[in-house]
DNA sequence: AGGCGCTTGTGAAGGCGTGCACAAATCGCG
DNA sequence: CGCGATTTGTGCACGCCTTCACAAGCGCCT
């Protein structure tokens, strides 16, 4: 990790950020993580007709503290105005413009197995800054089945497929056992971030992302707290009835 | 603080820790997301017909470094030999134990629209400790349907099923709109574990947990690798991606 | 114009997690 | 029985992230 730290001195942080900053000051992955969450927060915010936000508002809607946020928005430049506030509609445009959603990306989905056929009509997708593409399973009996309006193609076409429509981005909904060979075909088409819903390791060459969701890893995570719960409840005297006296956004 | 390892000597390590053990050692959270993970890859390991196991070779299934493995684990306890290795089946049992997977947890669903369809159908569920033992929603047309065995009941009814069923584990995969309230219908219910698939940030009483999955921003953070990736090609420096092999996960 | 209240941006401190490197422990073999 | 090979368990140092606390900056009101 030679990462050199390019001198970010805020004296850019005005308007003209038109194609001309080079690379990005490295950002830490924590706040690349929670920008997302800040982008949703302040579209709903917009939509509610706020023209400014404060770092204690916008915190609030995301569900994090204030001083983690003005950290993190720090990162990118001042876009905010002391005394004031956030302007939203800036703000938003910044955090897309760092996030690369200003342009639409396109993205390819395989396997369309349950998971698969939710994930295909997921509009959170499509209303923030994604475009579903092409759709692939190994399955024949699948390929040519029409889902929201695109066709199942076998996943022999991902290749050239994925050059005809600039495919950065690929995700995995296939069982575990054939994730791994999915993934070898998306890194050999060219993708270079992968999202795997499959619940295994992918092996992938540096300079490929891969990022993993596994439901059921969330809920033993759950099960754990709920295992310590209830072996806390069961040992002091008092069976605590009521735990909900302050109110405590418990965040992930 | 006084990090006093609690006498878990290894003798008791195979069946003798029946309920009595008090509570947990504070486990880093860090290594509780870890768990699942190390679990997974254990069964594998165990299906394919290991009896033993190194740190070195789960770390590889698991896609960690050992090191981070070995400390994951000596949290829990002395449960490997050294020179040999950790015995498989009795690692598994005591990760199950720990994350409280020893009994099977009833899970409720709420909000049966796509993305519920395809987690109710989900069978990673049920392999990995978890039965669905009741979905809700609030819309009368889909209330009845039948779903892998289960009827849909109307969300009104959660509260007297909840305590019927002993649930103590909800998800919610409503729109943004109505998860605070559905959230809110769980907590009344006793639920005192959540899984939020909607796009929002939930507020709970304290005692209760939360965990989010927002498979949008999933897809933005890779967006920006992509973004980051992109800018870095188009500098001259033809420093050609060399950031190791890195497979991130959600979490946190 | 000047002061006052509010909010951002940030230096510093502390905590947490990671990875290295090695001592301790166990097994197999001569 | 002793020795070497192997692997675990862990002390330690380092770096990242979080949190606090406050100076700097901005707008509004008088």
């Amino acid at each position: 990790m030679s990462q050199q730290r390019h001198g970010n001195t805020p004296g850019n942080a005005d308007g003209g950020r038109a194609g001309s900053v080079t690379a990005f000051p490295d950002l830490p992955e924590a706040t690349i993580a929670r920008l997302p969450e800040y982008l949703r927060a302040l579209h709903n915010l917009g939509e509610a007709g706020a023209d400014t936000v404060s770092s204690e508002g916008l915190a609030a809607a995301a569900g994090v503290n204030s001083a983690k946020l003005r950290k993190d928005l720090s990162h990118l430049g001042s876009y905010g105005t002391r005394g004031v506030g956030y302007d939203v509609a800036l703000l938003i445009d910044q955090i897309e413009y760092v996030l690369g959603l200003d342009q639409r990306r396109a993205v390819c989905l395989v396997g369309l197995g349950n998971l698969g056929h939710a994930l295909a009509g997921y509009d959170g997708f499509a209303s923030r800054g994604f475009k579903i593409v092409a759709l692939f399973d190994a399955d024949p009996s699948k390929v040519g089945e029409e889902i929201q309006g695109l066709i199942v193609r076998h996943i022999e076409e991902l290749g050239r497929v994925a050059v005809e429509e600039n495919i950065a981005i690929g995700v995995i909904a296939t069982p575990a056992g054939a994730a791994q060979a999915v993934a070898d075909v998306l890194v050999d088409a060219g993708v270079t971030s992968i999202l795997n819903f499959a619940p295994c390791v992918l092996s992938v060459p540096s300079g490929v992302d891969v990022r993993k969701v596994d439901l059921a890893i969330e809920l033993q995570i759950l099960s754990f707290h709920e295992h310590r719960k209830a072996s806390l409840t069961a040992l002091p005297g008092g069976r605590s009835a009521t735990a909900a006296g302050n109110q405590e956004a418990v965040g992930s």
